[in-house]
DNA sequence: AGCACGCCGACT
DNA sequence: GTCGGCGTGCTC
């Protein structure tokens, strides 16, 4: 009976595509094969194998087997639950489990071994090359300088015929790790984390950790002792470690090293090609066991994964937003319960979502207590804006201002968060009292002067700022409340004539490389006060910074960006990594004209439980993650008039759903990226709801023109 | 993603 | 008169 190979293709294509196998080729799925595609040659991975013929339309053949190791099932069926997770196709997370497999094969080497001819005249050099050449196949270059001789005498000896060229397979094999190096002294807080973590592995299957402690608490320790018992239970047990990018340092390696005794396999971007064949190939073979990654390491094909760790888990950096879209600390959950492995999030300042599922008893909760002389939150203080209040249509208090001009006298920078693009908030008439609103929503329209317009951030109206009242006519009546980062920076200009001042927002950073530029600039000291709405996003490490004043603290407690309030924490808590290494104490000042708030109290506290109580109550009442679920829709394209008939088109066709919100089309984060605009819808989901299945059919729905590329994004992290 | 097929401007 | 621009549509 004759078989349908299903071979799927890394790209864009909807599914797997159907060939006939050819006589005798015994595929197998897993195995990597070139197929015809159009005028093309392609490769792909066979995902199924099934009796049958074509029937009415005859399929095209299977052109070969590629000789490339097998993707295991595990892979496979990540690769279809990631596709279907992040509503695209599987080409794209195919094409990242195959990414170690760009560059080829290692060729074999040329090498000597001995013929058993005896040399017609037996020197001293040559008894030593001899005795040297019994170790085995040896490069020439190696085998002379093993016997102490010169080249020439292992050319005569070849000549001879004593030694003949045969070519050996490279030594791609990764050094064993060494569990024989006695464990770490831990700490009877590690101690008993690492015991329940051992339990665990010894008890098998799918489970997950969140392991929590703050910075000096010893995580690492803990669960290099989880390798390490994962490691010795069985002798084909892989383990990953997933780490923030930034955070791969030799430092971090040179753990790992000290523990096993063998530097890990490393996969992240900076690893050259022939290496990442090389690490490729031994996961694959089983024979590369701890490996230490970025969020791409989460695609190598483990033949048998045990344990997966990700560190740092809180960090933004998991969450890829470019290409195929993922949280990679997410998928790394999904992973661990396709293989049947244990999964550990670690963090000082783990993500709500984490904490969530660990008060729901879904993650095993381990809590390190803080070793003596660990690094504490910085100094918070607390600024009551009713007992210190700021000038009249001035937002910065007295004590903040003066804790700016005594970091400027030092040579020091200060950062003035405020979650709040524009100018002002909210825009009114003095005469009336008349509010100026988005017409299709009940939302106050912000005022931006830089653009001179107001504008809706939630559905992208916006309209030039008018100079009568609308409603009642009168002329110069409309008044500016409240502060945005541009008002903030006018203040502080005013205030600060000689500072170098930088604003940091979606309306002055249009895109990554304005970003990374900008970071580099305070990094640099460039910049004496940075006015941010978004620097905290993804922790940022700057130095010289010692003063971080938040100019509303309630309005971070009271929404808008969901992570707002985790982000104002870990940015303290990374402060206070700071304080504790340098000799500059970091200093948090904190705006508010509610200082006995559950939240504020909590920060000042250090409290982080009852912080976290306080966030999760806000996020139940709003109904956001993790009480509901959210993703973002963009559209972008070059032509703005093409891309608002496609939007049009795209709200026309979201299906009818209970449960699920659907805003927009508002301007994107980032409104402008290399010459296309960009639109984005918003939508909110209770928990309940089939997410994906939902902004699969609405995908389906809308045809998309040429010019316009969309994106969906579920659960995602960029919102001004 | 590639790559072909398909209809409208400046050139050996 | 052709060569070629890249718009759109398909690839088992």
């Amino acid at each position: 009976m004759p078989r349908i190979a299903s071979v799927l293709l890394p790209m864009p294509l909807p599914e797997a595509f159907d060939y006939a196998e050819p006589e005798g080729l015994d595929l197998a799925i897993g195995d990597h094969v070139t197929v015809p595609l159009g005028p093309r040659v392609i490769r792909g991975v066979v995902t199924g194998l099934r009796d049958g013929t074509g029937g009415n339309r005859p399929l095209k053949p299977v052109l070969e087997r590629v000789d490339d190791p097998p993707l295991p099932p595990g892979v496979l069926s990540f690769v279809e639950w990631a596709a279907r997770y992040s509503v695209d196709v599987p080409g794209w997370p195919l094409a990242m489990a195959l990414r170690g497999l760009r560059h080829p094969a290692a060729k074999p080497d040329k090498a000597l071994v001995l013929t058993g001819a005896q040399p017609a005249r037996m020197t001293p050099a040559r008894l030593k090359v001899l005795a040297a050449a019994e170790e085995g196949p040896m490069a020439s270059g190696a085998l002379a300088a093993a016997a102490g001789v010169s080249a020439g005498v292992v050319k005569g000896m070849v000549d001879e015929g004593v030694l003949a060229v045969t070519w050996v397979e490279p030594d791609t094999r990764f050094p064993q790790p060494d569990l024989s190096r006695p464990p770490q002294t831990l700490n009877p807080s590690q101690q008993a984390s690492a015991d329940v973590l051992s339990e665990m592995l010894a008890a098998g299957g799918f489970q997950a950790a969140l392991l929590d402690g703050v910075t000096g608490s010893g995580k690492t320790e803990v669960y290099l002792e989880a390798a390490a018992a994962a490691l010795a239970a069985d002798p084909d047990s892989q383990v990953l470690i997933l780490l923030p990018e930034i955070a791969l340092t030799q430092a971090v390696l040179a753990r790992f090293e000290a523990r096993f005794g063998v530097a890990p396999v490393e996969w992240h971007s900076a690893v050259s090609p022939p290496r990442r064949r090389r690490a490729w190939e031994g996961v694959a073979a089983g024979q590369a066991r701890i490996v230490v990654g970025a969020r791409s390491a989460l695609f190598l094909p483990f033949r048998k994964l045990r344990l997966v760790v990700v560190d740092e888990e809180h960090d933004g950096s998991f969450k890829q937003e470019e290409g195929f879209i993922y949280q990679a600390r997410d998928l790394a959950v999904a992973r661990a319960k396709i293989e049947g492995a244990l999964v550990v999030l670690a963090s000082a300042t783990p993500s709500l979502e984490s904490l969530w599922n660990a008060q729901a008893g879904r993650y095993r909760w381990l809590r390190l207590s803080a070793r003596h002389g660990a690094a504490q939150l910085p100094d918070i203080g607390l600024i009551d804006m009713r007992e210190t209040p700021p000038e009249p249509g001035r937002w910065l208090s007295p004590p903040l201002v003066k804790a700016v001009s005594v970091a400027l006298s030092r040579g020091e920078q200060s950062l003035l968060f405020l979650n709040r693009r524009g100018y002002a908030p909210l825009v009114l008439c003095r005469a009336c009292g008349e509010k100026m609103k988005s017409p299709d929503t009940d939302s106050w329209l912000v005022e931006h002067r830089y653009t001179g317009r107001l504008v809706c951030h939630l559905t992208g109206f916006s309209m030039k700022k008018p100079e009568a009242c609308p409603h009642c006519g009168a002329k110069d009546s409309l008044t500016s409340i409240g502060p945005g980062v541009e008002r903030v920076e006018e203040e502080a200009r005013h205030l600060f004539p000689d500072a170098r001042i930088a604003v940091f927002s979606s309306d002055t950073v249009f895109d990554a490389a304005g970003a990374r530029a900008l970071v580099d600039s305070m990094a640099a000291g460039e910049i004496d006060i940075l006015v941010a709405t978004q620097a905290a996003a993804k922790g940022h490490n700057f130095p010289n910074l010692t003063l971080v004043g938040v100019v509303d603290a309630d309005l971070s407690l009271r929404g808008g960006d969901l992570r707002a309030g985790e982000r104002t924490f870990q940015l303290l808590a990374q402060a206070a990594g700071r304080a504790g290494r340098h000799e500059k104490p970091g200093r948090a000042l904190l705006q508010t004209y509610a200082p006995e708030h559950g939240v504020l109290q909590a920060l000042k506290a250090q409290d982080r439980d009852a912080f976290v109580e306080a966030e999760m109550a806000m996020r139940q009442e709003a109904g956001l993650p993790p009480f509901g679920r959210l993703a973002a829709v963009i559209a972008s394209g070059p032509d703005p008039v093409a891309l608002e008939a496609y939007c049009n088109a795209l709200a026309a066709a979201t299906p009818n759903a209970e449960g699920v919100e659907v805003f927009g089309p508002a301007d994107a984060p980032l409104a402008l990226v290399r010459g296309r605009r960009r639109k984005r819808f918003l939508v909110r989901a209770e928990r309940s709801v089939d997410l994906q299945g939902f902004l699969a059919a609405w995908r389906a729905r809308a045809k998309v023109p040429n010019s316009v590329r969309v994106v969906f994004d579920v659960d995602p992290y960029s919102f001004l």
